[in-house]
This record gives structure tokens, C-alpha cells and sequence, in this order.
DNA sequence: AACTAACCGAGACGGTACGTCTCGTCTTATG
DNA sequence: CATAAGACGAGACGTACCGTCTCGGTTAGTT
């Protein structure tokens, strides 16, 4: 991306070397695309503690005012790249509510687990100090619970689900646990954990009577 | 000489006042303590961003290297702090599962909710950062579940919990979603909620047949 | 935005008041002002115990990271503030040799006395730990043993002083005299005792025969 | 020196490995000397920047408060070590006042750059920061000019050397003239150089009429 | 023989300064 | 008027020493 930058102004005079400067009073594409692939790559090597406007800037031969005009703070920067990748996970629909859960919950730990997790990482953790990112977490989480419902909402047309069940909570409660393994570093979840932990929920911790 | 070294104490008790100076060869108790008091305030007034070890030093009237001699990292520090706050998160013994369950997680998020958990929240944030932490948080959250895993494993004796159940997995799912609250400033939970949750998990999602 | 940017400048004159800030990617002369100044007046008011990079930033109000940007050492400061001072030691030409050292010698030993000595000790000695400091004071020295060789050079073109005599060496030996009273804080130099000297060293020790 | 200290006690039970102890109500010259040694090999080894109470304690196996009870200053253990080498400048006696002071003069310089004149160096940096270590530096400085006016005054005697002449005054030029080498790291003088000087002083710079 | 007094090493204490890093703001010069 | 560049004040980082203090142990004289 990056180095396509320069590609449609290489006939406009002699082009000093490599240099990307203004293109007149207007947000600069080039720039923006520059910086957000510079925030991504480091996070992913470095993660979060490698993490610095100083260093995008660097990593972006950007000016570092030139970030501070379009991303107000370290959060702002932070989602925004996070809602560059694509997240992969899916609400899988097999019929039964069993496999779908734990096709989600597998998937999303797998994600993360595969190299996705780090960007969502460094925002949990920006939130904890940055009332600004907090917000946007917390709309983000509550956006994606209410999407991921769906799996349960199926459920329940099927009258495979209780009722009474509120599906964004139910679906809290699961990817809340694949946080808490993101947070500490423990994404080597096996299938069968997955499967306990659906299987508890699905058909009750209780015993049958 | 040797006189004079003793004169200053002759009144056992109030003696600290201002300067608080070496007591030989060993540990002096009274930096330790004024050391953490000094952590702990300032991460209860201005958060983690606030939290650094020259202000801590600042603080305390201690110096810099009186700290790194004793702890040797931020994140140390920041767990010396969390572990004196006795948590007062109870592991109930109604002889009913139900209540056990919506008892320790109302507990825990109660706790949290009323100023407990500032501090873990910081602690949480460092770990993304700093592997020294990320370590001492795996090994909390580990020890914490089993600990509290005691609840169910009551349940599995006296045949209310079913025996194939990992009480330290369930655990962990019940504070996953203290910790996704709490990292997300939404711990005001109602008894409704947390009931909710607790029945879904304890009944089974699925519809009896 | 753009227009409160020279409101603050309107009257021109008199307006540096508080806060220095940037004046772009470029050197600020007020900076480099402000910090030879202070360090100057450090170096006056408590001598060399009292230079430090961290007083000096302070007084001056500039970050550390500035003086390190211009200063590579401690050293280099040091010189610079003492360039900043116009030495004042003559040249003198009265047509007569004697006239013309003690006049020298003389004037160098004043003007260290009446205050301008502090610096220079200073960078004596921080020469005697400081590689980059020793090298600069060879330099330093050479090139005013050379300069002031004149003197002498003048005295050979007028057939009083030996062709055979080395200018630079013999004033060497007149501005080591200088030195070491510096350096032992007996500044205070009869001209009984300067005309000692140069008469030894003009007429001869020697007895004539 | 150091290595002897245990030799006495080596009969006496199993001796715990090499530490020296106390030898009672008194002054250990065992310690004194190891604190000495340690200090003259730290200055030869890495000059006045490696000089430091801490690293001296360290290397003698002493605790600080050992120095500092024996020793008001590093001033103070500056000039101990500088009176432990016999400086083996002579004062040579030829018969001609020539030799005498060229003897005099390469004798010094020698002995300096010969390794001798690295401690000394080191007092007369800390002379200029530390009244304590100037005091001492100014009454060393006059003794051993008056000292070595005995070379002028046998010439006096003589009748070889001017009668007129203060001879402390005369060597006070002379070793300025090496101090001053000695501070800008210039020591390699040679005998010509030597020469030229005490040739320009003994028979004057002026061209005899 | 017991006691005292001073010494010993070790090392903790509150501090200061070091030189490096990043922060977020600012101004320049370039196009 | 947006850009790359980079200087600016601020201040935290972790380290090295400073000079002071107390400790527990050792040993020489004195009782």
C-alpha cells in the first residue's frame, strides 16, 4: 500500500526521491494509509509497549502534528486500525445450538490466537486509562454482542433456546471468557475446554433430576 | 557519640515524624509500608496514568532506588498493592448452588464496583505491556479460580453439580464476566442480571426435553 | 485556528515572557541564550559543585533533552560559556619587551582574579575526567599560546629578543605560571613578583660574566 | 599487603573464607591498607571518572562508613594515596645550574608521564570543587617549591645564579610549566624542549648587548 | 571472666544527577 | 493550507553514587 503512494504523480516533475508532501488542503490518503499500516505493523511486532506516535511517525515518515491532526489520541489510532482487519469471526448457523456456540467461541479465540488478538489487546488496555477509547470499547463490545445474539435468537426460533434468555448477555458471557484468555495470555484453548464450556452451559451445570 | 544516637528516641511511641532513615542491614518496614500507602493512594486518585514509581517515590518521601531495590518492576509493585487489600470476595456455603453462585458473583462485582477494582484494572492494563506482569496476573487468576473452584466442587459432593464439570473452568467463566465489566466500566450489575446468568448456567440454555 | 496563531505576537517587541516554545525545526537562539546564561550564572554563584545539566535545565527552563541536543557533554557547555566571555587579555605592543610581558602576564592574572578565572578552572578540571574536555583545552590552550606568542615575535623582529627562542614555549611557560596560580587560588600576584618573573626570564638567571 | 592480613590467624579454627574483621577498639591497618591499595589501583587503572568512595569500598572489601570514619573526604584519601608513592624527583646537585634544572624539570615530567602523575592529576581536579583538598594541595605545592629552591639556592652559593632571585619563585615557573603539561595530557616533552626552557631562563631571552 | 567500647563488613536509607526516551505542541520550509 | 521535519518544555525511566545510619559480630582493654 504504502509503496503505491507515489505511483500516480511520477510524471508531475522531477519527484524528489521518495518524499510525500501535501496535496493541497485536503486530507492526504497516501498519509493516512501510510500512518495506519505503520500503527498495524508495529503493533503486531512489538505490541503495545513498542507502541508510540513517535514511533509511527517515524515507521510512516509522517510528521508527528500530521497525526495529531486526524487521530486526537493513542485509542483514536488504535481503532482505527483495528477496524482496518477484518475480524473473521462468524455466526455460524448449523442448526444446532451446540455446534454454532462453539464454532463461535472457537473461532474467536482462534482469531486472536492467530495473530489478531494483539491490536484488541492494546485497546482493552488503552481503555483502562483513555476515558475515550473506554467508550468506544464499550459501544464496540456491546455492538458486537448484539450481533453475535443472533446465534442464540436462532436457537430460540427453533424453541431449541429457552426464551427467557437474553442472547447479547449469553453471548457476553462467552466472549468474555475468550477476553480473559486474550488478557492473560492463554489463547491455547482445546476443543474440548470449548466443548465443556458450551456443553455447561447449553445443558446446565445442575444435575438432571 | 554513641550517646547522642539513642536521645532522639527516648519517647517509644510517635517517633517516625519526618525523616525516616535507614535501620541497618535489613528491610525497613516503615518505607515498605509508606511506600505501598503512597502506590496506593495515588492509584485510587489518579488511576494508572497517574501511577509512576517517581511519583510514588515523590510521595512517600522515599528514594528512587529504595523501590527498585524492592521491587523490581511497576507491575510488582502494582500487585504488592492489590494483594493488601483483602478482597472480600466470600466463598459461600448456602448448601444451594444457585445461591452460592449469584452470591460469589455479585460478590466479586459488588467488590469491584465499590472501589476495589481500580487497582486490578490497572494491573490488568500493565500486563498487556509488561510480561513480568502478565506472569504474576496468570498466576493470580490461576490460584484465584481453583480457590474459588471449592464452591462448585461442594456442589459435585453433594450431588448437586454434575461430576464431569471442571470446577476451576467454571470458575473462570463466572469472572471472565466480572473482568469484561469491569474492563469496561460496567459494573453495575443488577441482582437480575447476575440471576440471570447464574440460572442459564446452572439450568442449561437449552429447552428441557 | 490560523489567526490566533500571531495574535500573541502584535506588539512586537518585549514578549518572550513565559514560555519558550519552538520556533521550528530549527535551532532557537532564545533556547541556546537561555541556557548559556544559566549555566554562566551557575557556574558564577556556586562553582562547579553546582553545574549540573539538571540545574541548568532548570534555571533556564529548557527540557534536559534540549541541552543534550547542542551540548554532546557537560564539557562542551562549559566551553561555550566560557567563549561567551571576551577574555580581555592584551597584546600588548609598548616596543618593549618587558613592558610587554609583564603587561601580559599581568593582565591574564587579573583577569582570572576579578572573576573570570571560575570558569576556566572548571574546565581544568573537568578536563582531568572528561576526554572530550581534555581535548578541547589542548586545543584551546594551543591555540592561544600561539596567538599570544606575538609578543615575543615582535621583540625578535626588533633584534631584542634571541632568534632561536620559541614563542609559543616560552609563553607557554609564562601562561603555566598563570595556571597553577589559578589552580591554587593565589591569584593574588604582586607586580613585584610579576616583574620578578619576567626579568629572570628576560635578563637571564645567570650571573653575566 | 592485603594478602598477609590472615596469615597470623590461619591456626585459629576453620577461618571463614578471606573477610577481615575487626581487630578491636582500634584502628585495623589491615583495612586501612586494603582501602589505600584499592583506591591507588582504581586511579592507575581507570583514572579520576572510576574514583569513587563506592567503588574503592568495593574493591577493599571495606564498608563505607570504614572510609569515611578514617577519611573526611575523597579529598582527603586522594592525598593519602598521592604521599604513599615516593615521588622520586630529585634534586640534583651537579655543580652547573643548568643541568640541575633540566635534571629537575625531565625529572618531574618523567616521573608523571611515567604513571606517577595520574593520581596527582585527580588532586588537582578535586581542588577545584573541594576547599579541603585545595588547602592541602596549596600547602603540598608550596612545601616542595621551597624544597627544590635548593637546587637555585646552591647555585646562589656558587655564585653561579643570580643573587636577586627567589629560588621558591623560580621553581614555582618551572613545575607550572610541568603541571600545565600534566593537566593537558602533553608530558611527552622532549630533552631539547627541556632544554630550550631552562636554557631561555638561565641565560635570558634577551639578546645580550 | 565478664563487660564495655570501638571497630569491622554489610548494606539500607533519602537524595541528586545522570543520559535516554516519549509526550503533545509548535514553527519552519516545501509544494 | 497540508505536509515532513524536527525543535521545544516537560517529565518519567532505571542507574550510579553520595553521605548517613543501624545492624550483628569481633576483639582489646578494663574491671
Amino acid at each position: 500500500m504504502a509503496m503505491k503512494k507515489s505511483e500516480g504523480r511520477v510524471t508531475i516533475e522531477k519527484q524528489v526521491e521518495d518524499r510525500r508532501t501535501s496535496i493541497g488542503s485536503q486530507r492526504n490518503p497516501a498519509s493516512e494509509e501510510a500512518i495506519l499500516k505503520a500503527a498495524q505493523d508495529i503493533l503486531l511486532e512489538g505490541g503495545l509497549p513498542a507502541f508510540s506516535i513517535e514511533a509511527v511517525a517515524r515507521r510512516a515518515k509522517a510528521g508527528k502534528p500530521t497525526i495529531y491532526r486526524w487521530w486526537p489520541s493513542k485509542a483514536a489510532l488504535l481503532l482505527d486500525v483495528y477496524h482496518r482487519q477484518k475480524d473473521g469471526v462468524p455466526h455460524p448457523d448449523t442448526g444446532d445450538i451446540r455446534k454454532d456456540l462453539s464454532l463461535f467461541l472457537g473461532g474467536l479465540i482462534g482469531f486472536w490466537r492467530d495473530g489478531g488478538g494483539a491490536i484488541f489487546r492494546s485497546i482493552i488496555a488503552e481503555a483502562q486509562s483513555d476515558p475515550a477509547a473506554l467508550q468506544a470499547l464499550q459501544a464496540y463490545a456491546l455492538s458486537r454482542c448484539r450481533q453475535s445474539g443472533v446465534i442464540l435468537e436462532r436457537g430460540q426460533a427453533r424453541g431449541e433456546v429457552r426464551a427467557d434468555i437474553d442472547p447479547a448477555l449469553l453471548i457476553e458471557l462467552f466472549s468474555s471468557f475468550a477476553w480473559n484468555r486474550l488478557l492473560t495470555s492463554r489463547l491455547d484453548v482445546s476443543d474440548e475446554e470449548i466443548e465443556q464450556i458450551v456443553s455447561a452451559v447449553v445443558d446446565g451445570v445442575a444435575v438432571r433430576k
